[in-house]
DNA sequence: CCCGCGGACTAAAAGGTTTTCGGAAACGTA
DNA sequence: TACGTTTCCGAAAACCTTTTAGTCCGCGGG
């Protein structure tokens, strides 16, 4: 292990230069002749030279490190755009110092201090859902973008997914299906994500001129409430043939019911979950046509829009980013009650 | 935004001291009258001073930062060992910097190259899998070890969970709860995990003088894996009273078929499951006994012991971790076939 | 009175790189 | 020869902190 590090020092007498030269060359900037950057080049190749980030960050006062602050400690958002920030800095040699709050503001303080007290040129906050939260970017040093839970305070710069526009890429495909009595279950009342994607589906339908078949039943994100909610549905309440869930959770928990209640998905009844959450969705029977938040290229346009930040120029505000729909088995054209 | 930061300059002339004196009195050195002292004190406060850790590193050569390199997309396995990673450093103020090559060789290479041109104090290496991976150690100028997936070379240092001691774990809470005719499900037989853990299957099952119900069934990581081998092991295989499989992926496909089937589980059949992945394991009906293999506990063991080689001390060799038992609802005290 | 000593403090160096500015050489022009 | 212009290279400063090797002063002992 450990031989000392050969430094630009080393490289330049061996390339009998100065240092100043070896660093002209080195960086690829004018005033050397060709041939000598060939020696230095060649020099710096032999000692396997890289440059100290510490001693150049020392002079330009970056340090090419941005700091992801979380609080979703299973990974479920941040991790997609923890990819699609690599993936934007990859190139621009930027790396990520992560960090997870696990949801207590005290330690998101602790972080938020550790991370300025090693001068990250700029932050990433992701929310664990998509309400608001408070701003972290009061008179910080650095400039903060928002992904995922946007940030309270408008002049922030916030990437938040288009749940509206999510859900009605949903319910359009299943109104283009040929259903016309369509449910909702979804999670708590207090949740904007819930919220949203309930108003896209009322404003799918009403520009269809379809009416909600019955009320919207908000439960809890889980397995369980969709299974509950698909017996009640099923048994007692109004006749439906396709069920917009607004997490992939409730869809899962609500086909696994509705097959054990006898009816055929998606012949008798079509689901679309919400989040593609590829272990969920591509893992139930059938496996759920969902809505993909496309949480990476969030985390991508977010890591650029710090980067561009950083260099001076920001966007506040918050910005939606288009959802997808992925189409899997749970939904088909309806063929009519009670057919085949 | 930004001001310039206050330097240790500024904080000495505040105070009407040298640079050195400030140095000294902030880093709680001898040499400085206690009345020094404060004035410093008071001016560093004051200007909210906060040392670079540029410049601080550059002289001491170390970064405090480092390395999590990771093949593991999803997380599942990266997320834990990070947050036990944090845990440990947390207090010794060394900060994470993580880096996802999503399974590629390529990637992996050049995000190692950039950690080591960044200079990190040491690296964590994090495997997809339990199976012995080519080691990236050689000749690295900073120590490396491996959490989850060890390194194929003996004298890298390791740790891995204890996977036989895992499903030994499992069998004897089946046996202890009367169970005797035990199958067992589980993933790929090219998988170590999944050797491992029929090995522990067999010693179990053996110290207790008991035969395996049936023979191992291999398959696949997935639910539907586990959904077929239910029915096949249902309908048509040996009489069983428990099964044990090789994930909780398998377990939560096996007790939904199961109960499609009719068995009443546990009380018909005993499940446990393998991973503690609490979002499968939780949610299942009933939710699953599994075994955990307490991967936050190893990520906290793998950092500490990163930070003992970064001081000097390594400790070569695969170290094995041992799982803990998670008791649900899906095993319970054998009442004999058919009774209720 | 001189010496030595210890306490409190400071000047300066070191760490590695980039950048600015000045200098030297080479060449062309008057 | 004197002078201006390029072209290429090097010396040194700057970035910020820690550490080393002093310096200065007062005081007690000889």
């Amino acid at each position: 292990m450990a031989v000392r590090r050969a430094t630009i020092n080393d490289v330049a007498s061996l390339a009998g230069v100065s240092v100043a030269t070896a660093s002209k060359a080195l960086n690829g900037r004018q005033d050397v002749r060709a041939s000598t950057r060939q020696r230095v080049l060649a020099a710096a190749e032999e000692l396997a030279f890289q440059p100290s980030p510490l001693a150049r960050g020392l002079l330009s006062g970056q340090t090419r490190t941005v700091g992801l602050l979380t609080s979703d400690s299973a990974g479920r958002f941040s991790i997609p755009v923890l990819l699609g920030a690599e993936d934007a800095f990859g190139a621009g040699e930027m790396a990520v110092l992560l960090c997870d709050a696990r949801g207590d503001a005290i330690r998101e303080q602790h972080h938020l201090r550790a991370l300025l007290s090693r001068r990250v040129d700029g932050l990433i906050v992701v929310g664990e859902s998509t309400d608001p939260r408070p701003s972290v970017s009061k008179d910080l040093p650095v400039p903060v973008v928002y992904a995922y839970g946007p940030s309270e305070d408008p002049s922030d710069v916030s990437f938040v997914p288009d749940d509206v526009g999510g859900a009605m890429l949903a319910v359009r495909h299943l109104l283009a299906l040929g259903r016309r009595r369509i449910a909702h279950v979804t999670g708590p009342v207090d949740y904007k994500a819930a919220g949203d994607r309930a108003e896209g589906l009322a404003a799918a339908l009403g520009e269809a001129g379809v009416a909600q078949a019955g009320e919207t039943l908000w439960g809890t994100w889980s397995q369980r409430w969709g299974r509950h909610a698909a017996e009640m549905l099923l048994t007692a309440g109004p006749e439906i043939d396709a069920v917009f869930c607004g997490s992939d959770q409730i869809a899962a928990g609500f086909v696994e019911a509705a097959r054990e209640l006898g009816r055929r998905v998606p012949d008798d009844l079509a689901v679309v979950g919400y989040d593609n959450w590829e272990v969920l969705a591509a893992e139930t029977r059938p496996p759920l046509t969902t809505v993909d938040p496309s949480l990476e290229r969030l985390g991508r346009t977010a890591a650029q829009h710090l980067f561009a930040a950083i260099g001076g120029k920001a966007t506040p505000g918050v910005h939606k980013m288009d959802c997808k729909l992925v189409i899997r088995d749970s939904t088909a054209r309806f063929t009519g009650p009670r057919s085949a």
